[in-house]
DNA sequence: CAATCAACATACAGTCTGCATGTAAATGTG
DNA sequence: CACATTTACATGCAGACTGTATGTTGATTG
């Protein structure tokens, strides 16, 4: 193992690079926000120039846009861990609202994701996001639980993203203090509304 | 009447000034972003200098604040104006709810009181003044439904801001196209869920 | 009516973003 | 393996923006 830079494949640098302005930005990103935060601050983080990060990236947005989609990973990655397989769609549901709420806490992760995310990259750019992670398990979810008769049918896309915006909106409200379980008794009394109630032979 | 601004006391000379830098602000707030809206471009609209805004408001966030203050009552006033008075619980909420999303529609008002507002001012400040206007009286709203045995008992504040974060992503959907019909069904979802069924004597 | 204060306008300092240009190392090619 | 080309940056620059400090004029007050 040679210390120092030897010789570098210009794809190890390149990816070395984008690794270290992308952890840089998510650091700087999560203390502050997107605004508070200057390029040449990210950069001087990332020991490069701004020439590199302009390189590798159109403009701060797009920094931006690469921070938000790994954090969005992140968050699902760790939903999907605290998901057992096989559970029921009422616990599951349960279960992954925890899971999320959990994984929000990470100091700064609601700011990046719920705030500024929504107004950098607009509400669709942040949906296209969500989709390729955390979302996309939630909707398949509700689908399924739908298609099994255990709950009210309804527009499948539109249920998604109002459950989501409860989740993510009980996410700040703890990041502001409010007490975790009084949010997780509201998801829990809303998704129950939704199942249907089973009839007992 | 005198046409020309002949002798102007100078608690109208601030009025005047004031409202003319809210109003420029909130058409270029609404027409673009926060971001995208300088404060030359803004008094440029309102006809007077930097100098005055920075007389009238701290900063651009507070300029800021006062359109988001004066939106959030405008939204406010609309629901109510179309909720009549005494209305059972449940066609209260539908009602407002709609009448909330119609509200909402007006171009530029969910980008500024739902994406910048937040990101700006963050959520704690936008609940400030949420709570000033129309969450006030949803948040009274289900405090009687509760008390009245209508609805399920649940913490109110927790209730109140997760039923308000699907009002308003729903009025985010449908501004980027999604149909109007759809949320609103999963919204009555919500609301019929969360009530206790009638049990018929 | 003198003194003060409020309501601005003007000028300035510091910072930031995006781009254009320069350079050295890596890579492709005959 | 020499040479042309491309890649991965670093550096410098132009334009714009925010907030503040200072100046000026008209209203207000004792």
């Amino acid at each position: 193992m040679q210390v120092k830079s030897e010789r570098r494949s210009n794809r190890d640098r390149t990816e070395a690079t984008r690794g270290d302005l992308i952890a840089a930005a998510r650091r700087l990103f999560t203390e502050k926000s997107y605004a508070e935060t200057s390029t040449p601050e990210i950069v001087a983080a990332a020991g490069v120039t701004r020439g590199a990060l302009y390189h590798h990236f159109s403009d701060k947005q797009a920094l931006f846009a690469a921070v938000a989609e790994q954090e969005a990973n992140a968050v699902a990655e760790e939903v999907e861990r605290a998901a057992p397989t096989a559970l029921g769609a009422r616990e599951a549901l349960l279960v992954g609202s925890a899971a999320y709420l959990k994984a929000m806490q990470v100091p700064g992760r609601t700011r990046l994701l719920l705030l500024d995310g929504p107004a950098v990259l607009g509400r669709p750019g942040m949906d296209a996001i969500d989709d390729r992670h955390g979302n996309r398990t939630l909707r398949e979810g509700l689908a399924l639980t739908m298609r099994a008769g255990e709950m009210r049918k309804l527009p499948l896309a539109a249920l998604t993203s109002l459950l989501a915006a409860t989740f993510d909106r009980a996410a700040l409200a703890i990041d502001a203090g409010a007490p975790f379980a009084d949010q997780i008794a509201v998801i829990s009394a809303l998704i129950d509304g939704l199942m249907t109630p089973d009839q007992p032979a």
